[in-house]
DNA sequence: CTGAAAGCGCTAACAC
DNA sequence: GTGTTAGCGCTTTCAG
């Protein structure tokens, strides 16, 4: 920067203020400022930048599993929102386990970034998240919700796994089994209370033997699906929970040669590129993934503006995609 | 860092020795050091120590779409080899597009990154690339190779192109149709080579009827698809070059009331999570992207350590999933 | 409209 | 084993 000052014949200061469009400068001194600029190649390096105005323009985000495709899209809808913005993203995969969500988010806090998106992991609230809030920066949750004050946005959950479970009452079933995802997060609990009321409002008691732990783990969902698949009196309809829970179902109903709907109708929370793929085509609740990454950094970004007001909890609603796994023609 | 030193009564230096393990620290020394940190709460901060050690620990990562799940799981696997080797990952999406690519990777270099992977963009050899190695900063690209003196690692493209073609003839097809990615990136030309070279091993000419240029576009692909296969004299056998391009295939076959394989063959270059749901399981090539992204991050670690040497080419095997699609039982 | 100067918070010689 | 000191490259009052 010296050297581009020195070219130009004016001061590291009007080098700055030409750089960033922080004062007026004359045309033609900016013009000999950028021919300087162009002359040596000089590139802005961004961290003395930072140190010295005191933000770095970066936002840390952490995310429970990168390679869930789920989490993939919303990592590309953050990045989009952010950098029309001007922010640069960084990313740490807490591979939802606390310990290495605490290692990101104590990583992102030292890197200075001017706010955290977090989609946390099961016991967060304990960890890494008391930590961000103590230090002032910016916080929004995303995906999971948590008992705690910040500001959070999610898909909706309950009403989603609602319509769900009632159209498979509708269709006449009666004894109808749900894969749970990951116990403990927001989103398996209140997407299974969407199962229990709809049942509820039937009169009809929640079975426990037809309520498996998935563990948002497909393995664990195959197993549990095929052990309850082979017994006598199994069900005649199936709700998966989210995405991980709906390929180990199907692995399941396939091993067993099920076939659906004519054997187990199925309906699942999460969609897939492939949905209409399948044969028959999933009936599925699809989350918005663009809305919630997009509310996510506009409710941060006015965080960081210093907007003072209550935490807000934004539920993003899920659209319905009727097809054939249900039953219906 | 001031209070910290004050409280423990050292000097500044002291500190940050304690922090970073640079040189010897009394045990008493270091234990009222430690003290003053957990009392104060003090957390360093990393863009000042960037800037006086000259180095950031920090990798930039520009990846052609990131909504792409094969990208999706490559940055994962990026991820987790930087972070375990002590660096942080910055990501940029470039939308495969070279003007978004150069805006990410200035950013990336603006930010002093230690070193960059790149997933190039077609045409990025003429534009973002030749000003990332102007600048020194290490550099490796990743997935596409270009025509440029840098390291490289990507999937290894002929031979596995070659072979689904191979499979395809051994059944004794003859009118084999390919669905191209987007022209101008190697993966593309490479894939493509390798079904040329099949069939001309069998003395079979190419048809340029049946070279479908679905751009690496789902839509463009269903369309080129449906297009050929309304004719009378189809092809009994298709071979996708990607998975986007496998997607809009089976679009325009399910379409079109084709049955795979009894109506036309299929195989596909990439690998999905549902390939072995899909109804017939589909016989694939699929890349092994963790290792993929593993050499990389290695190369580039070597790099920054200051390894001189010719750049390397890397070229990780794929994995023949033998299973239905192709019309083998 | 432009310059001088004081830092931002830390690291790394260099002394002791 | 520890402290002193000089920056790292930029932004931003405060003057003029």
């Amino acid at each position: 920067m010296g050297d581009v000052a020195r070219i130009a014949g004016v001061s590291a200061s009007t080098v700055s203020h030409v750089l960033n469009g922080t004062r007026k400068v004359d045309s033609g001194t900016r013009l000999r400022v950028e021919a300087a600029i162009e002359e040596t190649g000089y590139r802005r390096n961004v961290v003395a930048r930072s140190l010295a105005a005191g933000r770095t323009n970066t936002i840390g985000l952490s995310i429970a599993a990168l390679t869930n495709p789920y989490f993939g899209s919303l990592v590309h809808a953050v990045e989009r929102a952010l950098s029309d913005a001007g922010y640069v993203l960084i990313v740490g995969d807490s591979h939802d386990h606390v310990t290495s969500e605490k290692r990101v988010t104590d990583s992102l806090l030292d890197r200075q970034v001017d706010g955290m998106i977090v989609a946390p992991a099961a016991g967060s609230e304990r960890v890494a998240l008391p930590d961000i809030i103590r230090t002032g920066t910016p916080l929004v949750l995303i995906d999971r919700g948590v008992d705690l004050d910040c500001d959070q946005v999610g898909p909706e959950n309950v009403s989603s796994a609602r319509s769900l479970t009632e159209h498979l009452l509708d269709l006449g079933h009666r004894r109808i089994a749900v894969v749970r995802g990951l116990a403990g997060i927001s989103s398996t609990t209140e997407r299974f209370e969407g199962y229990t009321t709809a049942l509820a409002d039937r009169g009809i008691a929640v079975d426990p033997g037809l309520v498996l732990e998935g563990d948002s783990n497909t393995d664990v969902a195959e197993r549990e699906v095929h052990a309850l698949m082979s017994t006598s009196d199994r069900p005649t309809a199936l709700v998966s929970l989210n995405n991980a829970m709906t390929i180990g179902t199907l692995k399941a109903l396939r091993a067993l040669g099920l076939s659906i709907p004519a054997d187990v109708a199925f309906v699942c929370y999460d969609d897939f590129e492939w949905s209409d793929l399948f044969e028959p085509k999933l009936t599925a609740a699809a989350q918005d993934v663009e809305t919630i990454g997009a509310t996510a950094v506009d409710l941060l970004l006015r965080r960081i503006r210093g907007h003072e007001a209550e935490p807000q909890r934004i539920s993003v609603p899920t659209t319905f995609h009727h097809r054939n796994s249900c039953g219906c023609t």
